[in-house]
DNA sequence: GAACAAACAGACAGACTTGTCTGTTTTGGT
DNA sequence: ACCAAAACAGACAAGTCTGTCTGTTTGTTC
């Protein structure tokens, strides 16, 4: 196995079980043990548990943008598209891996002083909120100074829905959601 | 001291330990010591430590929703006082002890199958939503059908705006929740 | 084939964790 | 003033954790 091969698969085993399990509660011998490598191979990528946490959500987030965006491409240009965030989100919600936002569950597993996830666990937050006012402004018809709060409100109901969606083990805080965005649009 | 009056000063104390550094990250050993109390003192209220953390949870979100009912109450009947959830969340923010929602934190700890924990979460949120529903069919002139779809999404509001809050610490999500709560009353 | 880098297995240090247990001191009710 | 219940201090068991280190094996390049 190549060396840039081994380094995904340890992110690919941490996110998994990081998502699962929590990060707190995955210890750095189960991520090896999974992954099928020694620990002195994992300290060679990752100098700290924390900078592979950092490379967890990193991976996460990509992917998580990267999708939803090619998910909003397959749906008709306006409205549709921008609710479809709240479709992909139930998808989502429909599969036995759903566990809630990988960012939220993180941050609060950690003492309010580790200043480094948090930051990292900002900026992607921003980039999804960027996302958002970006599908706003393509798809819908609204003044320039309305897109950033009206995509501070779907970004609201969209972290609103996968938080409660997950505490409750329900669908309906999604589907709740979808209805109010659909009616500020 | 008085027995119930160690039982609460336990509690008191895991509470404050609890919300500030979460619960994984805060041992037996620190909540007795900063109690003041022996280990076995603790053990002979609480036979673990997960039962504590009920405790912690009951406790919180009893005073939680006694001070929102109380802060409610000061406001004029009507519209403002179901926004006034927002108005005691804003106040809550703005203190040094916030640290976002107590219950979802404490989800986001535990691992997926502690059923016991996660269901007094669930049945303390359905305790809040019904404050909220209340609210409304109190103070807003609204048929009965559709007061529990308006208070799910005033809900999944707060919701939304006590964990970006926290998440970003800054005080928009709950302007952001405010105005758009108002606006669908 | 020799040499070098990297992955392997796994012992180990040192510091934590929860929960138990022993024995001593304090306290409250009669 | 006595007695029992309860709180005290703290050692201890048995397990967890992260990160380091030693030594062996594999794989690639010259």
């Amino acid at each position: 196995m190549k060396h840039s091969e081994i380094k995904d698969k340890i992110i690919d085993t941490a996110s998994d079980l990081f998502y699962r399990q929590g990060y707190n509660l995955t210890g750095i011998n189960e991520i090896i043990k999974e992954a099928g490598i020694a620990k002195a191979t994992l300290y060679s990528h990752f100098s700290t548990k924390s900078e592979l946490c950092v490379a967890y959500l990193q991976t996460k987030n990509e992917a998580f943008l990267n999708d939803l965006d090619a998910y909003a491409k397959t749906r008709p240009v306006g409205k549709d598209r921008v609710l479809s965030i709240f479709s992909f989100l139930q998808e989502f919600f429909a599969t036995p891996y759903f566990n809630g936002c990988w960012c939220v569950n993180t941050v609060s597993e950690l003492p309010a002083k580790d200043i480094m996830i948090r930051e990292e666990v900002q900026t992607q937050k921003k980039k999804f909120l960027k996302l958002i006012t970006n599908l706003i402004s393509d798809n819908l018809d609204i003044e320039d100074d309305r897109q950033e709060a009206l995509a501070q409100q779907v970004y609201l109901l969209y972290e609103g829905a996968i938080a409660e969606s997950n505490l409750h083990k329900q669908e309906w805080p999604i589907a709740t959601a979808k209805s109010l965005c659909a009616q500020i649009l």
